[in-house]
DNA sequence: TCATATTAGTTAGCATAGCTAACAATATTT
DNA sequence: AAATATTGTTAGCTATGCTAACTAATATGA
């Protein structure tokens, strides 16, 4: 086995974690959590979605997406409106309020990654974009 | 303020989380969750640490990180010893077999992202391993 | 048609992992 | 010696993940 990948993906992890951890402290600022942010990410960006498609895009079971977007819909930052062609779905979309919490959330951390970002020479920066754009390919595909 | 960073700080946010959410799938295999994985990383590459210092290096408060701990110790992955210049403190080390269980670990994580990471064209490869470096001192000089 | 099977979500209950507040024990400082 | 500061732990809250078991609705097919 290829040792460069061994070491990628041990940093990566390593990576993903502590950037996460990083972050989340700006998140809370938002008064939601990283899920519950990230669920109404998919909804503000790809629209209205049913629980079990919302589930499989965030790779999530059944059960644990019920309980995010019943948080959401307590913070009126979606609607839940029954499918009429089919009694057993339930169509969710962010609202107006939602959507605009989401801005703030990605205000704050823009402020906060923005201050470090900046200190990185401009041409780290743009290969780190390039980079991001490669893994979110990946995981797009992953199967 | 750059929109490249607006766009770049979302989406590393958005795939750090779907790609912790792949890799847990992976990690749960070893008996351990994330937390006490990094942590045990810490304790393996860089040594003994008190609680403070490792609560320190994972971000994390120390009455979080007394927890994962003393779930390390109770499955034998960590002794606690304490200190005899300063009897408040306690040493935390890897056993030999927190050792062995993190690099099964790794070779789980491995062999699932390999399988993904050898679809990208090398030069991708090659750019994602540069982007997690400059990622990881990003993250090291945070502050 | 009507019985059965499948599908969509929810509820209940468990574990991990984050936090703050309050405490105990030990060192340090005055 | 007494007050203060440091180090960890305990208790208890929230958020997020899971599986198992359930309800309700749709699809299938004898």
């Amino acid at each position: 086995m290829n040792p460069d990948v061994l070491a990628i993906a041990d940093r990566l992890h390593s990576a993903a974690i502590h950037l996460l951890r990083r972050l989340r402290k700006q998140d809370v600022l938002t008064g939601e959590g990283p899920a519950r942010l990230s669920a109404l990410s998919v909804l503000v960006f790809g629209g209205p979605k049913t629980l079990g498609e919302l589930a499989a895009a965030e790779q999530v079971k059944p059960p644990t997406m019920s309980r995010i977007v019943g948080a959401l819909a307590r913070s009126h930052l979606v609607e839940i409106t029954k499918d009429p062609q089919d009694a057993r779905r339930v169509r969710i979309r962010a609202t107006v309020r939602g959507t605009q919490l989401l801005q703030k959330g990605r205000e704050l951390r823009i402020a906060y990654l923005a201050a470090h970002l900046d200190r990185l020479p401009p041409e780290e920066r743009v290969k780190l974009g390039e980079a991001v754009e490669i893994l979110k390919r990946l995981l797009d595909d992953w199967g």
